[in-house]
DNA sequence: CTGGGCGGCG
């Protein structure tokens, strides 16, 4: 009594317990299915495929496909579609192109999916010019862009710091037989303002406003970002006023944003407010929010509570990230409790957080802040990633003890590598050397520094 | 597919 209803319903079986995550019910039930006389078929693998790439990993996903060949069903372009984005879920580029190609190779056409799936993910790991490589690619081969593409198209642009590129494509969307839509706009108005291109930015929100489309709450909340950023404190408060007068009073987002502002303001009441506020909607707290309300507590140095929320996030299981750590690293070095915040750093470092820079930078900066030089340069010597925030802390702090001579070998070595940093920083070293008596230094260092800023730009 | 959360400069 195997009709093609009951597969059908069998395989919605699947889908479901796959969809909650429970993979080895799934696996049951297809055994049970088997037994009974309901072979898999091409949609029961499929659907395990995206599940094992989504909760367990493309290897896992990629074992099902040879399991499916085993049982003598064949791969389809969903099959493939759903491994490239998998690979595209856990970052991982080659991978999604190895499977792209291999759909290529067995015969498959890739279709619109395909392309748009692999442009995200070259995209968000860094390689904007294979995103265009496939994308040239899908045009020649008569795929037919969809908003999708366009959207995905314009904020990889936006990321790889090509906004203006991004608005001409945007300017030219309508020749290309797509009016944009809200995802379209608030994609570009980002973009801009990310960029510091806020005239424009300006313009396409009014455009947004005259079009058939509204607004909605990531308009508002990238708006309001965008004010904070560009100084206009009293307009994003304003935008976020709004913003909650239309509705979106629960929007985890917003309150995130505008907390995180206050607190960078040092305004700590208006922070408080707004969280209990929040917490009074009855919003459900995220990592990214909790993480907003440990920085605000280690900016008023209430480490107490700070930790109190790491424990309380870990125990609701919403897990803590590099985020986490980071802001506790910091508030830690603050408060001059170096030895817990290595100890944390450690277990950062165990935990295989990824992008502890940012800690490590909080702790270098923290021992040169109380002029502990000694163990900044072991710590500095130490780091095998640096950025401009590592050299800018090392040489404020070296200037800050007078170690004038040491911060302009630092000041060379940023010249030289390209490693742009704070004007800030190369002041306090040429005028350090100058008013030390190093005179001929400061003018060979000031004028390095200026031959430096003539090639770059 | 679009928005939020960490570090250097007082």
């Amino acid at each position: 009594m195997t009709c093609r209803f009951s597969i059908c319903l069998w395989n919605v079986c699947v889908a479901s317990l796959c969809k909650a995550r429970n993979l080895e019910k799934a696996e049951a039930v297809i055994v049970d299915g088997i037994r009974i006389g309901y072979l898999p078929d091409v949609v029961t693998y499929n659907t395990l495929i995206a599940a094992y790439c989504r909760f367990v990993g493309v290897d896992e996903g990629y074992s099902v496909l040879h399991r499916m060949r085993e049982a003598g069903v064949e791969p389809d372009v969903i099959t493939y579609n759903s491994l490239i984005a998998g690979a595209a879920r856990h970052c991982l580029p080659s991978r999604s192109v190895d499977f792209f190609e291999e759909m290529l190779q067995i015969g498959i056409d890739p279709n619109v999916w395909s392309y748009n799936t692999l442009m995200h993910c070259l995209f968000k790991s860094g390689h904007p010019e294979g995103a265009y490589r496939f994308f040239l690619e899908m045009i020649s081969n008569n795929v037919q862009p969809s908003p999708f593409t366009y959207n995905t198209l314009l904020n990889g642009l936006c990321k790889s710091g090509n906004a203006k590129n991004a608005l001409r494509l945007f300017r030219r969307l309508e020749r290309f037989g797509f009016s944009a839509e809200v995802v379209t706009y608030n994609t570009i108005i980002n973009g801009l303002c990310k960029a510091g291109m806020y005239g424009a930015a300006k313009r396409i929100l009014t455009e947004l406003g005259e079009s058939s489309n509204s607004p909605n709450a990531i308009t508002y909340t990238t708006i309001m970002k965008c004010c904070f950023k560009s100084g206009k404190f009293r307009q994003g408060l304003e935008v976020f006023a709004a913003m909650m007068d239309k509705g979106y009073s629960s929007d985890v987002f917003a309150y995130c944003t505008i907390i995180s502002a206050l607190v960078k303001m040092g305004r700590i009441g208006e922070a408080h407010s707004h969280t209990d506020e929040m917490l009074k909607n009855g919003i459900g707290l995220d990592m990214a929010c909790c993480n907003t309300l440990i920085y605000m507590y280690c900016k008023e140095g209430n480490l107490r509570t700070a930790f109190q929320v790491l424990s309380e996030m870990e125990e609701a299981g919403l897990g803590s990230d590099e985020y986490t750590h980071s802001i506790l690293v910091d508030g830690l070095c603050r408060t001059g409790l170096f030895v817990d915040a290595q100890n944390l750093l450690k277990k950062m470092e165990s935990r295989g957080l990824n992008s502890n820079l940012v800690a490590y930078n909080s702790l270098l900066n923290g021992l040169c802040k109380v002029g502990n030089l000694d163990a900044a340069l072991a710590l500095f010597n130490k780091m095998e990633l640096k950025d401009s925030f590592t050299y800018a802390s090392l040489i404020h702090g070296l200037c800050k003890f007078s170690q004038f001579r040491l911060a302009s070998k630092l000041m060379r070595i940023c010249l030289r590598e390209g490693i742009s940093v704070l004007s800030s920083a190369q002041r306090a070293v040429v005028s350090g050397l100058r008013v030390s008596g190093l005179k001929r230094d400061a003018i060979k260092l000031r004028a390095a520094i200026r031959t430096a800023r003539l090639l770059r730009s």
